[in-house]
DNA sequence: ACAACGGTTCGGAAGGGACCGAAGCGTCGT
DNA sequence: ACGACGCTTCGGTCCCTTCCGAACCGTTGT
């Protein structure tokens, strides 16, 4: 009516139970047809189609013609980070699916968000970055430091993706731990590097990223937490 | 269907018109009556009572009965963040209101977001006083240095309203800028600080905070960009 | 060429939600 | 005590959306 943009559109078509489905479907960042998506949606596949061209139209989504397949995918890492965060508001008010598992516990524990590395152990990751002064606020965002840029160089992660990029690395809300992790195309390289590295893999076709023990230790002894950083007032 | 919350009920109240109005008019942090939110939703008494019933039972926001007047206003600053990561999206992609004025560049300088400021300035804030080290990431989260609170005390902000408070300082991501802006305890002390010093009013019934040139002087002085302060690879 | 396959488009049916008018209920003023 | 006021509840109408079956289109494989 007055002023600022029109949220109801969007969250009309987030709003539709097939639609989230799909849409959560597809918070890994990999893309979809059009067949599984009605799959995980439960509905037949001209349905289907329907929700996904809309979403299209409205920009949530984007299409791959590839073949007789049409893949479909997240429009980009701030769908991701909307969703994040309507799950944390739904988390909260106790708004869960039906069955929830032993899956959902490991979702806790660590998965992926669009490209990058959700749960607790990604928040971990983050606060240990912010921590050793290795990405810190700058006047355009969030930024990555030259010590930071060698920690991570030396530590082994490919930072070739970071390259003429205008934003390195970005925040998103973590809806099971309710904090800030790390996104953006350094949140990417991170990922690709605990997947690497042989620390953690995913599991299935689900988003879930399962930690090797030996990985675990590995992690915690690359990013430290320091306790005593700063006081809570 | 699998796991992880069910965003799909809460994006579908959103996801109304009306009730999105209502939410939108909510975002300043103060408490309307359902008359004048049946008002900025153009829908009859009845309806608007049936649609804040509907968003109280999900949790969305919380009523307050006085006299014969019944308050309504969002139930926690995370649903006014989960609304401004939403307005984030539809602003990225071209979803707007129709009616666009002189009132939304004004918004974009500087508004409330529930009780603390969001906008350009709100950024600033938050950045120079990440840059001084005055809040940085800790174990439980963001949370306020000694130092920092001894800037800011002497800066003349009131810090009582911190005590005790499990979390002190929360990020909220800002439509606008499409940055992070301070929420929190802290955020709230920080526009009542802004507006008690004089340095900017509330123009009219609006989320609108308008700054006055001295006062865009000295929040400049008092809150400085350090343009070196890190690389950006 | 032909059939199988993945996907979209079109049609109509069914369900749900938004909406308002009228009535009811508690509160505030006088 | 009475009416005015703010709000909620109830009942019924109407529209919009979702959904699927059938038909259609382009690609793949034989």
């Amino acid at each position: 009516m007055r002023d600022g943009p029109d949220i109801s559109a969007i969250a009309a078509l987030i709003g539709d139970p097939g639609r989230a489905n799909m849409l959560s479907a597809l918070m890994d960042g990999r893309a979809l047809t059009a067949g599984e998506l009605a799959g995980v949606a439960g509905v037949s596949l001209p349905t289907a189609s329907g929700h996904l061209s809309r979403m299209v139209g409205a920009g949530l989504l984007v299409v791959a013609a590839q073949g007789r397949h049409r893949y479909y995918r997240l429009a980009g890492e701030d769908v991701a980070a909307a969703l994040e965060s309507l799950m944390s508001l739904a988390e909260a008010r106790g708004h869960r699916r039906v069955r929830t598992g032993p899956r959902d516990a490991a979702m806790r524990e660590a998965r992926s968000c669009y490209r990058h590395l959700a749960g607790a152990h990604a928040v971990r990751i983050y606060d240990s970055l912010r921590a050793r002064g290795a990405v810190a606020v700058g006047v355009s965002g969030l930024e990555v430091s030259s010590e930071g840029r060698r920690f991570l160089d030396g530590l082994g992660v490919d930072l070739s993706g970071l390259a003429g990029r205008r934003v390195v690395c970005r925040e998103c809300l973590d809806w099971s731990e309710r904090r800030m992790h790390l996104a953006g195309p350094l949140g990417t390289a991170l990922l690709d590097y605990v997947l690497a590295s042989g620390w953690a893999e995913r599991v299935g076709d689900s988003r879930v990223i399962r930690f090797r023990p030996r990985g675990l230790k590995a992690l915690e002894a690359a990013f430290p937490l320091d306790k005593d950083a700063s006081a809570t007032v």
